[in-house]
DNA sequence: CTGAAAGCGCTTACAG
DNA sequence: CTGAAAGCGCTTACAG
C-alpha cells in the first residue's frame, strides 16, 4: 500500500508549488492548461486523495447544507433523503447527511457537525427537540425542522418547520370512518406517557374531535395505548396493541392506528382473531408508506405530501441562507387515500 | 451567537495553555483535579465544542472503525446497524457511520473516509464492487464484507467476508416446495443484466439446482426476470414481474421470489387475479425481514443471522486490526423459517 | 499564471 | 502536573 500521499508530494513530482496544486485540484481557472494536466495526471497515478479534514480547516465557508436524522430505521423518512439531497445540489449546495445514533442527542451532534464542515444551514428529521431551544439557537445557522411542528411560544415563531397539522388530519380520517357509518371506533394511540406535542398525541386529539363533530360520546375503553416494552410505532407493537384491545371484549367495527406500521401489526392481530378485514372490521392508516398499496386489502390511510415537505424544507433552509428569511411554519394538507381497508355499514 | 470559540480562548479565559485545556478535555490522566474542573466549566458554561477537523487533522490514531453502507432505504439494512455499533463498542473502537450516496463509488468514499478520520478498519455493506479490487485494497486497512461474498480468485482469498450461501440456501428453498408436492415452481429471479456474482443469479442457481435434485426439468417460461424500469428487489417490482407471468398464461402452483420485498408485491399481483395464498399458490420468500411475520398468511423465508453475521463482521474486522489476522470468508447457514404461505399438494 | 508563507484548531512529544 | 512549540494537510491572501 502507497504511503500516505500529500499535496506536498504532489507538488514536490510535479516541481510546483503546493498552491497551484491547490488550485489546479479545486478547478482554480488561474492554473495554465499545461500545469493542470501535468499535476491531475500526477493526482490519478498516485493515487492522490485529499485530507477532508484539513481542508476543512482551513475552509472559511463550505457552502454546504447538513441533514440531521434520528431513527435511521424509521421506514418513514425512506425516500425522502435522496429528495434532500436532489433539493440541495439543484439550489448549489453540497449535502452532508448525518445519521444521529440513538444515544446521541441531535442538538450536541449538530454542534459538532456545524464546526466540522462549516456548515451553511442544517436540516433537521425526527428526534427528541424541546423548544425553545437555545442549543439549536446557539449554532449561529438556520435550520428547519421537517415532519416536527414546532408550539408557537405566544405569537412568535420559533424556528422555521415543515409539517403536516396531525390532529386535523386524523380528525379528517376518523371523521371518513364515522361517514362511512362507524360508531363504535377503536384507536391505537401513542403511549400514554409521550408529550402533548408529541404526534401520538396530536393524532388521539383529533380522533376526540371528530367523534364530538358526529355526536359520538368518546368511550376510554376503546383506546389502547401502544405498549411501552416494545419498539415505539412498530408492527410488533401494533399488533400486541390491537391484540390487548381484542381481549378486552369491547366491540367495534373500526379501528383508527396512529401509524401504517401499527396498523400492519394490527391486521395480523385482527385476523388471527378470526376477523376479515373490512368485512368484520375496518382499518385505517397514517402516513402513506409505500407498503400500505400493496397490502391486502390496501390500507385505506393519511399520506403525507413527503416528497414536496422535503423539496420545501430544502427551499425554506435556502431563503433562510441566502436572504435571512425569517422563520416560516408551514404545514401542508396531507390526503386521505381511500382504499380497500374500509368499509361502509 | 456566541463567535467561535476554540480552545485558545478557553485557555486564555482559565489562564492555562492549550496543551493543558487538551488534556483535561480528553481526560488524560496527568492533570490537576484542580485544574481539570475548572478547564470543565469554563468549556461547559462557553459552550465549547471541539473541532473534530483539527483533531483528526493531527491525531495520528483514532482507533475508530468506519462503516460504509450502500442503500440507505434497504429495509433489509434495518436493524443492523445499531448491532455494528455496540459490537465495535464493546470491543472498544468508536464507531462512524458513514451512508454512501447512490451516485457515489464506495470505493472513493472509502478513501475519502478513511483519511479523514484515520480509521483502523472498515466495514462495508452492500454496493457493487468488483474482485479483485485495487482500489480498497490500496486503503492500508483491513476492511470485511458484510452480507457480499467475495468470489475466489482460484485459491487465494481476497478479502474478509460474511455473508450467506446464496445459492445452497435458494436450493433449499426451492426443495422444500418439492417436497410439499409442487412441480410447477416459478422464480421471481434478478435482472437478466445482472451480474453472475449477484445474488439474483446465484439465487436463479439455487432454484435450478433444487429442480435437478427432485428430476423436475427446467422451464424457462417459468422464469420471471425483473423490470429494469423499476427499482431492483422493490415491491413494485415483485407486483409488477408477478403480474407479467401471470399473463403469460403459464401454470404454476408455488412461487420462490428472491427477495421479501418481491415476495410482498407479488402476493398483491396473485390475489388481483382472483388466486388464494396458500390455497390457489404458495409463495415463498428470501431474507427474513421483520415484517414477513405479520403478513396473511405469514410468509415463509429464509431467514438471514442478519444479527450474527453482524457480530461476527465486527469480530473480523477486530481480528484484522489487532492481531493482523488473514482474511477469511464466513459463510453463515440461513434458516428457513416454516410458516403459512406454503401449503402441501 | 505561480510560489512562499501564514494559519485554520487541534494533539503531542519535549522540557521543565 | 504544566507550558511552549512543532506540525498535521490543506487554502488563501500576498507578492511577483
Amino acid at each position: 500500500m502507497a504511503e500516505n500521499i500529500t499535496i506536498k508530494d504532489i507538488a514536490r513530482i510535479c516541481g510546483v508549488g503546493i498552491g497551484t496544486v491547490s488550485r489546479a485540484i479545486n478547478n482554480d481557472p488561474r492554473v495554465s492548461e499545461k500545469t493542470r494536466e501535468k499535476i491531475l495526471r500526477a493526482v490519478k497515478e498516485h493515487h492522490y486523495v485529499p485530507n477532508n479534514s484539513a481542508r476543512n480547516l482551513k475552509m472559511t465557508e463550505s457552502n454546504t447544507i447538513g441533514l440531521l436524522f434520528s431513527g435511521i430505521d424509521n421506514p418513514f423518512f425512506q425516500g425522502m433523503i435522496s429528495i434532500f439531497e436532489n433539493a440541495c445540489d439543484k439550489l448549489g449546495y453540497a449535502f452532508f447527511l448525518y445519521a444521529v445514533r440513538e444515544n446521541d442527542r441531535v442538538e450536541n451532534v449538530a454542534m459538532e457537525v456545524c464546526k466540522e464542515r462549516r456548515l451553511k444551514g442544517l436540516i433537521i428529521m425526527g428526534g427528541q427537540l424541546s423548544f425553545p431551544n437555545r442549543r439549536l439557537d446557539s449554532l449561529g445557522i438556520p435550520y428547519v425542522l421537517c415532519t416536527v411542528t414546532v408550539p408557537r411560544d405566544g405569537k412568535e415563531l420559533l424556528c422555521s418547520s415543515v409539517s403536516i397539522d396531525d390532529e386535523k388530519e386524523s380528525c379528517r380520517a376518523v371523521s371518513y370512518l364515522c361517514e362511512q357509518g362507524h360508531r363504535r371506533i377503536a384507536i391505537l394511540a401513542g403511549r400514554t406517557c409521550e408529550s402533548p406535542y408529541g404526534v401520538g398525541m396530536l393524532r388521539l386529539a383529533g380522533y376526540r374531535r371528530a367523534l364530538e363533530d358526529h355526536g359520538i360520546k368518546f368511550d376510554p375503553a376503546l383506546v389502547a395505548y401502544m405498549s411501552e416494552d416494545l419498539p415505539e410505532y412498530s408492527m410488533p407493537n401494533g399488533y400486541d396493541t390491537m391484540k390487548r384491545l381484542l381481549e378486552t371484549g369491547v366491540d367495534f367495527t373500526a379501528v383508527f392506528a396512529v401509524s401504517d406500521t401499527m396498523a400492519f401489526g394490527a391486521c395480523r392481530a385482527l385476523r388471527e382473531a378470526g376477523l376479515r378485514i373490512p368485512e368484520d372490521c375496518s382499518i385505517i392508516g397514517y402516513d402513506g408508506q409505500y407498503y400500505t398499496e400493496y397490502m391486502t386489502p390496501s390500507l385505506t390511510t393519511v399520506v403525507q405530501p413527503v416528497a414536496e415537505m422535503a423539496r420545501k424544507t430544502a427551499e425554506l433552509l435556502d431563503d433562510a441562507v441566502k436572504k435571512k428569511a425569517p422563520p416560516v411554519c408551514v404545514i401542508y394538507d396531507a390526503e386521505l387515500r381511500i382504499r380497500e381497508s374500509v368499509r361502509k355499514i
